[in-house]
DNA sequence: GACCAGGCACATC
DNA sequence: GATGTGCATGGT
């Protein structure tokens, strides 16, 4: 069977046996822009607790993150770790988006895709995959995220050799599959959902997966 | 108590 | 360019 079929059967095993993931719970697109920043290297229960308190406090706003200090919207963020880092990096964002977009989000998201995308990594704590989180997810753009999870499951499947890079991975989902920005959705979480029980960082092989297609597969 | 989580930047060789 | 390290809380 070809890589990109491979892909597909995936894709569908997956979506039949967890359903549709729900990403991203609920929110505006600021919010889930600021998830994708506190949810780095981070369980989502974490994330959210640090997004629950800025909520309390009445701070998802692109003007209100602009005049909150530094210190208070760490302290704010706390539960979700590397909270100094992450209070950077969100002021980092805010400032991006007041100095070229008025500090509006939806010209920021008519901007033509790559062109956005290069400029979100220029901004620091902004990677490969919170650029594509915030792309996808808060903008609605086609493009496929992939994080660590996606890596393992590649590689454990012979899908990518062990070095790899994030383009070449990326490549291989839009290449296979049609450019539908809810299928670039629940597939990246759902390949998150089945990471999570079968392909942790630790486990070198896993006999449980559910996506072996042949006995000779093993996750 | 060790290990891990929906990464990223930076130093050093 | 590749390898190593700091960042940090909370759940299992």
């Amino acid at each position: 069977m070809s890589k990109s079929k491979r892909i597909n059967t995936f894709y569908k095993k997956l979506y039949k046996r967890y359903g549709p993931q729900g990403w991203w719970p609920g929110g505006s697109k600021l919010e889930c822009i600021l998830g994708a920043v506190l949810t780095q290297n981070t369980s989502w229960t974490n994330a959210e607790k640090a997004i629950s308190n800025l909520k309390k406090e009445n701070l998802i706003g692109i003007e209100k993150l602009a005049f909150v200090s530094t210190e208070t919207l760490a302290s704010l963020i706390r539960p979700s770790g590397y909270y100094n880092q992450k209070a950077l990096k969100i002021k980092h964002f805010i400032s991006f988006v007041v100095e070229n977009y008025q500090g509006d989000l939806e010209r920021m998201f008519d901007e033509e895709t790559q062109e956005l995308r290069n400029k979100l990594l220029t901004i620091k704590g902004i990677g490969f995959e919170t650029a594509d989180a915030i792309l996808l997810y808060a903008g609605g753009v086609p493009i496929f995220v992939i994080d660590a999870y996606t890596y393992r499951i590649l590689s454990r499947h012979g899908l990518v050799a062990e070095y790899t890079t994030y383009e070449e991975m990326q490549e291989l989902f839009t290449d296979s599959l049609s450019e539908d920005t809810q299928i670039f959705n629940e597939y990246h979480a759902l390949l998150v959902k089945v990471g999570k029980e079968h392909c942790r960082k630790r486990s070198p092989v896993c006999d449980s997966c559910p996506l072996q297609y042949d006995p000779h597969t093993i996750l």
